[in-house]
DNA sequence: CCTCATTGGAACATTTACAGACCATTGACG
DNA sequence: CGTCAATGGTCTGTAAATGTTCCAATGAGG
């Protein structure tokens, strides 16, 4: 019986890199994702280091590569701190079609997992018998979407996406899903949002709160997978 | 807008702990895992280094250590190595209980995330179109597990689980669910095989496969869900 | 019975990461 | 207009982890 595929799995590396790489990475990932909106600022560094389990000198450095990078800029002094003046910026369609090339077997490998887990996700939680505030939180973040600008529209859709991953309250669950979103959002981005795609989004999206607040996993699945599909088809059209 | 939770989802603790007890806990998962079978022998120190992305000296201290502890006995010399010695004992409902109160809030999180994640790969291997070399490697790891006896059971289970996971392609979803199931894994273990489980879970296995080669997502989630919520009910119940 | 490739064992210098203490700056508020 | 609390900036000593090199043991195969 072969077993190098789960060996593999299994005897995986134990970390992705050193604490500096990491802690870019992490930021970076805050940053991209929206979690801290640009003009905001991270938390202090003494809290922030104690949230990532590193030291404040580690910390440090990954500001700084940050700050040269040109997406943070760093403040002095009481009401200081480490702000976000990252902007997305609107690619051409030809850095997409690059962007998507450059991927190659790895697109595939992030769309299964982005719409394993989502749908996952999703189902969990359409599962849960879920508190008022649960509810609220979703139909919220809901709203959030809907009433958004063309500046914040990808965001909030991130912030939605995500804050279903972070209802069911399983923090595995919700890293999983911020990990999947991440590794497009770079492609998303690029993609123009179009009032078409946004009313069409909107419809998914209330067809994916109402499976989940009725409690139809089923449902949710459904709706959940027919919205991934769309981008994910038309990002699978750039390797054709 | 609240955003604490979203930050609280991806500014996480960067490593879980030091070096050495991340790789013991790693060595010991693909022990309990069954990855590495009773009388087998882990890969070379060397080797082994490599794969996980840590200095020998590091290793060799989680392998002293799980020496010490009964799991390992290692030989010098060529054709040596360090050999797996340990057996499941079947523990003491008393053991699972301490196992599942230490585990707390992480148990939840587990057994949601495994559930999200293990549904998930089983739908969207349900909705691809499937080559016969597939087909048959599903029917096969179906196959070995009916035919297991008591002592290759819990292995070949994982086998069967994981290979769903593995057969979509993705290396991130094979990844997260190889994750999910190692972080319960020794509660698992510690749950009796009764014949009547094994007969249950056989008809189970039997559903989720019949419904991915149908192509029938819907059908896949049902079965998946039902199977895994018998052992996390299980679990669930030693928290009351 | 010897050889030797392969394996674990041990020591070294170097790099990385950490913890803690202390300094410098800022701006809201009294 | 000064205070001072909260913030970033800097330094030092310590511990952890690494990379490298060499040594020691083993046993299948010649």
């Amino acid at each position: 019986m072969e077993n190098s595929p789960r060996l593999d799995a299994v005897l995986r590396p134990v970390r992705a890199g050193n604490a500096f790489e990491e802690t870019v990475e992490r930021l970076l990932r805050a940053i991209k994702l929206g979690v801290v909106p640009p003009g905001d600022r991270l938390p202090a560094e003494r809290e922030l280091a104690v949230r990532l389990g590193i030291s404040r000198v580690t910390l440090r450095e990954a500001i700084k590569y940050l700050a040269d990078a040109g997406y943070l800029q760093v403040r002095r002094g009481r009401y200081g701190g480490a702000f976000v003046i990252y902007r997305e910026a609107g690619a051409e369609p030809a850095d997409l079609r690059k962007a998507v090339a450059d991927m190659g077997q790895g697109l595939a490998d992030a769309l299964d997992f982005r719409m394993a887990v989502e749908c996952g996700a999703a189902q969990v939680l359409a599962a849960a018998t879920l508190t008022t505030h649960q509810r609220d939180t979703l139909c919220r973040r809901l709203a959030d979407v809907d009433g958004s600008g063309p500046d914040d529209y990808r965001r909030l859709d991130t912030a939605f996406h995500l804050s279903i991953a972070e209802l069911t309250g399983s923090t595995l669950l919700a890293g999983a899903c911020a990990d999947a979103r991440l590794r497009v959002a770079h492609l998303l981005n690029a993609i123009p949002i179009l009032q078409t795609n946004i009313d069409h989004a909107a419809v998914q999206h209330r067809a994916i709160v109402t499976a989940i607040l009725v409690g139809d996993p089923a449902a949710a699945y459904r709706a959940v997978a027919e919205h991934l599909e769309a981008t994910a088809a038309l990002l699978r059209g750039f390797l054709a």
